[in-house]
DNA sequence: CTAGCAAGTGGACGCGGCGTCCGAATGGGT
DNA sequence: ACCCATTCGGACGCCGCGTCCACTTGCTAG
């Protein structure tokens, strides 16, 4: 029928929603790319919506009419990294896909997660406000990950265990390491491939 | 010559700092009392300075005085209950003060921890603003504890280890388990000790 | 006992972000 | 070219913050 022309190559979220208009694809274009830089140099705690709207030369309602906060826009900017990396470990490769013992498939998780953090800390820790983050959908699905790898290697505790593994991958916990000890992403990596070693393997 | 001390830590209700006139400690307990009583029924979070001063009918700034904001309100409060726990991990009865092995010592650690949580919640969430739970003198002497279990057991990655396993008692990951998970203080002990025997006894 | 002074107090003020509302503009189908 | 639904964005009221300053209170020296 009508064959849409898509002029926002460039976009970042290229792809727009079947019956959006134009100047609205436009605009969210805008507010998401002003939103990436705005989160990135600067303390990703405290950008406001007014920050975005202006830095995206939009109204703040307009702002408003898709996104309740600043931490939605970073996690829509996180959603396609994060869902990549779900893919990777749903049908990916082993070891952080299926075929490898649950102990490296955990360990290969916490790389990728550490990766993850590493690469867009800012979007992390804009889109962690509080206790949002366990709301999230990827918690949801990092955990159910774990806990099946756990359950698989019939370790104890399962249910309990789980949050308990995923609390070292909390964003601000994360920076902490890296900003005020200094540690490096491998030494963390590392820590964390000990830990998993030690629940699933030993113990 | 007065030498006067100002003390702007606030210590609870007790005793009022030398040279501290007789309305400003009265003062500050009333406005300790009131805290904890906001703290205790509703959102921690979302307590502020005004609702503070209100409850203690007190002005605004004579809150500011002595604190910058509500977390170190909540934090005062919970000075006394920490020190007491530090009182006895440094020279209390084993598994908790020293004597017992380093594994047993660090389950009895996250145990006490897990104690000071179930009862405290409300004043830990209220204490805890973004990142301001790695600057409080409390994080480093956990972290100064727990690193000197994991050097006595030789375990590897010591100083990357001390802070991976210190993130599952941050207190939204505590509540989370608690009131999302439904899960019981002793739940998640046991699995703070089926942690601590893994990294520690195993791997 | 009184007077003086410094510490303490609290109401008022300006600032900035929030979230919403409504008149204006814009787009796309007819 | 028209029309209506959708979207836009400036403006508004609200609330919490943090500070300032004039007033009050407690302590102490004389």
């Amino acid at each position: 029928m009508n064959g849409r022309t898509d002029r926002l190559t460039g976009d970042p979220l290229g792809d727009r929603a079947p019956g959006e208009r134009a100047d609205a694809a436009r605009n969210r274009a805008r507010v998401l790319a002003a939103a990436r830089t705005l989160f990135a140099d600067g303390d990703p705690r405290s950008v406001t919506m007014e920050d975005i709207a202006r830095a995206a030369g939009v109204g703040r309602a307009t702002l408003y009419r898709r996104y309740p906060d600043p931490a939605s826009i970073a996690q829509a900017l996180l959603d396609e990294h994060e869902r990549d990396l779900q893919q990777r470990m749903m049908s990916g490769p082993p070891p952080l896909g299926p075929g490898a013992p649950p102990a490296e498939r955990l360990a290969a998780f916490y790389a990728a997660m550490v990766d993850l953090l590493e690469q867009h800390l800012p979007l992390v820790l804009g889109a962690e406000v509080g206790p949002a983050r366990f709301a999230t959908g990827a918690y949801g699905f990092w955990r159910a990950h774990v806990r099946a790898l756990l359950a698989q290697a019939a370790a104890p505790q399962v249910d309990a265990l789980v949050d308990v593994l995923l609390a070292p991958l909390a964003p601000d916990v994360y920076q902490y390491q890296r900003e005020q000890r200094r540690r490096t992403p491998e030494q963390i990596a590392a820590a964390l491939r000990t830990l998993a070693a030690g629940v699933l393997d030993g113990g």
